[in-house]
DNA sequence: AATGCGTGTCATAAG
DNA sequence: AGCTTATGACACGCA
């Protein structure tokens, strides 16, 4: 066998048609100029190894599955990988490391460098997904997340969320009934057993003696002494809780106690120091342990009755028919002295130093840890909820991502599967041609089924008897019979 | 009447 | 130990 050839032999392998030849770098041109077996690769052409390298990492990385119906199928492509050249031609050992220089990074950096609007900014930067999902933060990182990704927004989350954003304060409870604040005592009696029935409630479910509910029961309504208009419980809930909404509107969630408008419960912003406050004691007051309540009372409606107390600390239901909630109801019959906002809202030190400057019977602590309990629950069930939602979106909004990924891979997947067929047919030709030129020039009949073309790194091709196995099977004399390359000068 | 949704509440666990 | 927070479960009213 003799691996002279004279003469030269022009092959080219052009990417004309690839369907995606940005990839490939161009060109991949093999115009080869048969000379004494010297081949040396013209830099303004793209080499087969590099193209190919390239497309084995391609091929590789997605698990091409492209037909074979190429007669030189994978092994002559394969044996177009680099021979390694690591002393020379002397490589008598497997070479493991003939990974193309484009498989060397890592998929997930290959990805990240391809597609870098494709990957998630929190995966990019925080593989922790609780960053995103801690406490919102108005116009923080949650905030503006949240509004990027409204995009891929299902329209009923979408709107759920807007309606957690803009109506969260919105009751849902109501309940049948009339407003009636000119009630007799017995409609007021009536309506004092609608107490536990407020819609929305797990009525009974309470603890009895952890609740003063049933003291409430027991407590008539206040009602001003002289008899007129009382803050009785005949308010239809169900009114109530709609004017509310619609008088109110949205109110954070922290603020869930916060003083409803029309009420006047102090709030925490203007309540002052216990002992700071210049209580007077009312003689009158049949229960004189309500420093604050009167406090509040010569504060913001000084010089009133104690009907004004109450009309401060509590709705007006003359002017604006307030509703008030259950809570509510039930510390105005049990004559709280403070506030609900107080109550939920003040720090736990605070708050026990608010309760030491009162002095509050059983059944009024019992309901004021109530209330306060069932406000923090409250909220935190809507900030729960609130959180729910918003996971729900970013999964929606993710799934939306990686789908439009999957989209774009297989596109381009499609692609450099045209491409490989393509550079397949082509490098059948120059299989047909180089192995006909050996035929004319030297009379030996040439198959692809004896012998194969690999390139080493210094760009030379060698024709190589299959029957030498692999490459890595080739000694140095292998090597020295076969060293020189068939395919000369690769001509501009 | 049935159903889904929003909400408050309770129970419980965990911090 | 007590308090706070988170969350599932349930009940209720409403559309």
């Amino acid at each position: 066998m003799c691996s002279a050839i004279n003469g030269v032999l022009p092959l080219r392998i052009s990417c004309e048609g690839l369907a995606n030849p940005g990839r490939l770098h161009g060109e991949v041109s093999m115009s080869t100029n048969v000379t004494g077996f010297r081949a040396h690769r013209s830099p303004q052409h793209l080499d087969m190894d590099s193209a190919w390298q390239e497309l084995m990492a391609i091929t590789e990385l997605q698990e091409f599955e492209v037909p074979n119906e190429n007669p030189f199928e994978a092994i002559p492509y394969l044996s177009m990988e680099p021979m390694v050249s690591q002393g020379g031609f002397g490589m008598s050992q497997p070479q493991p490391e003939s990974i193309p220089a484009t498989c060397d990074a890592h998929p997930a950096a290959v990805y990240e460098n391809a597609y870098p609007e494709m990957m998630p900014p929190y995966q990019r930067l925080n593989p922790h997904m609780d960053m995103h999902y801690s406490r919102p933060v108005p116009g923080g990182h949650g905030s503006s997340r949240m509004l990027a990704n409204t995009q891929a927004l299902h329209p009923p989350l979408m709107s759920l969320l807007e309606h957690m954003n803009m109506t969260t304060r919105s009751h849902g409870i109501a309940k049948d009934g009339v407003i009636n604040l000119h009630c007799t005592g017995q409609i007021k009696q009536a309506c004092t057993d609608d107490l536990e029935s407020d819609s929305g409630l797990s009525l009974g479910s309470s603890p009895p003696l952890a609740s003063p509910e049933n003291a409430v029961h027991g407590v008539s309504s206040y009602l001003p002494a002289d008899g007129t208009m009382g803050y009785a419980e005949s308010e239809s809930i169900g009114e109530q809780y709609r004017m509310r909404q619609s008088l109110f509107g949205s109110v954070d969630y922290q603020q869930s106690y916060s003083s409803y408008p029309g009420t006047s419960f102090p709030t925490t912003a203007n309540m002052q120091p216990i002992n700071q406050q210049t209580y007077q004691p009312i003689a009158s007051l049949k229960q004189p342990v309500l420093p604050t309540a009167m406090h509040d009372l010569q504060l913001n409606s000084s010089g009133l009755t104690r009907l004004g107390a109450y009309q401060s600390m509590y709705p007006k239901p003359s002017s604006v028919p307030v509703p008030l909630n259950r809570d509510e109801r039930r510390a105005r019959t049990l004559k709280i002295p403070f506030s609900l906002d107080k109550i939920v809202n003040l720090p736990v030190d605070d708050f026990n130093e608010l309760l030491t400057q009162f002095t509050l019977n059983d059944a009024q602590l019992a309901l004021v840890r109530d209330i306060r309990r069932r406000g923090k629950n409250k909220v935190a069930a809507q900030n729960c909820r609130k959180r729910k939602l918003e996971n729900i979106v970013h999964l929606e909004n993710e799934l939306g991502q990686l789908r439009a990924q999957r989209e774009h891979l297989t596109r381009e997947r499609l692609g450099f599967q045209q491409n490989l067929a393509i550079i397949k047919c082509r490098l059948s030709d120059l299989y047909t041609q180089v192995f006909s030129q050996l035929r004319d020039e030297e009379g030996h009949p040439y198959s692809v089924d004896e012998y194969s073309l690999q390139q080493t790194n210094d760009g030379n091709i060698y024709l190589v008897p299959r029957n030498t196995a692999l490459e890595s099977e080739l000694t140095d004399v292998c090597f020295e019979k076969w060293k020189s390359p068939i395919v000369g000068q690769l001509n501009p």
